[in-house]
DNA sequence: GTCTATATGTAGATAGAC
DNA sequence: GTCTATCTACATATAGAC
């Protein structure tokens, strides 16, 4: 670690990072990679044996960030209620990478789920990574189906970033947003 | 009309919609589409300038296919709670193919949305037919955001699309469904 | 209208010099 | 570790015989 391998290693993981959500896993190429990081093709498989294994990396990257982006929701207040509340703004956050280009974690998953099975229980890892973070939120709350309020919460950001996507609608997706807030706050608030 | 040009043109399309819908419209090439017709790859210049007026074609065969599906929720019964039942009927009527490959429509726009402009908007127009059906129905139940309800009535069945694929949940599906009969419900009670 | 043969480009992956 | 050259497969699209 720390070599220039390494070095070179993460630099492909980041621009493939980026082209597989802008342009889709299947419509980035070797060379989409190789012109952003100016790292030649056939240089690509000392550090990865396919293109599936970039793939692999990307998710692990994604499921790093996303471990600290909750981690940041964690420290931020030991109200559960607001810990959500906090995930949900970053969401909103990136309103025009969303309207552009959806959800990165929801268009991989569909994506892959019409190709192998390996690469799409792959992509479903960061899902679950955030499920589980939000049931237990949610059972903080005390609710006894935390695990189904979980899926309705990913099920709604979800259906909103398609939704923001297909008709190109920043507005729709504040207003949603702000659904999505009361509703959380109407569940923590009939617990109370 | 009637003749057999018009009959491989019509088979094509039927073929695309289907491999469009269970591998994407850029995972799919002419000869996937010549292996199920029969007819040589060659041929299909003869039908259609590009890939590209294919997937026209595709979607509006969709939205004939769909425009029919509306009709019949229409003359099925003149309640318009009932009739937005009817609709997510439907939609709960194919969970194995949702569970396997998600929803036709969001999949494919989602899928566009990294690709040309053109492609996206052409794909938009079957969730444009949804949504005005859909708004007319809250209209007819006395909602005066009539239309913000059908974006979310789509948003929600969108949400749940995305979350049974990924997690290859079937269960889920159906009781988000439930969930969601029941949402238009209180809808509708509320201004009765 | 229908078909074969082919043009042209690019994909993922490999070999081997340095 | 890094790079160039190249292999093989397959993509969309075209030309032209029948």
């Amino acid at each position: 670690m720390g070599t220039k391998g390494e070095n070179n290693r993460t630099r492909i993981i980041e621009a493939a990072d980026q082209l597989f959500y802008k342009h889709g896993y299947n419509q980035t190429s070797f060379s989409d990679i190789a012109d952003i990081t100016g790292i030649p093709r056939g240089n690509f498989y000392y550090y990865f044996k396919t293109k599936d294994d970039i793939l692999a990396a990307v998710v692990e990257a994604r499921i790093k960030q996303y471990q600290e982006a909750l981690a940041s929701c964690d420290t931020a207040t030991d109200k559960p209620g607001e810990r959500l509340h906090a995930f949900i703004d970053m969401m909103a956050g990136s309103v025009d990478s969303l309207v552009d280009t959806g959800c990165p974690i929801g268009s991989l998953c569909v994506e892959l789920a019409k190709d192998t099975e390996a690469l799409q229980s792959k992509s479903r890892e960061v899902f679950v990574l955030l499920r589980d973070w939000m049931s237990r939120q949610f059972e903080e709350i005390g609710l006894a189906d935390a695990n189904d309020k979980a899926m309705d919460l990913l099920s709604r950001m979800q259906g909103i970033a398609v939704m923001a996507c297909a008709f190109k609608d920043g507005a729709y997706l504040h207003r949603s947003v702000g659904d999505l807030k009361s509703w959380i706050n109407s569940l923590a608030l009939s617990e109370s």
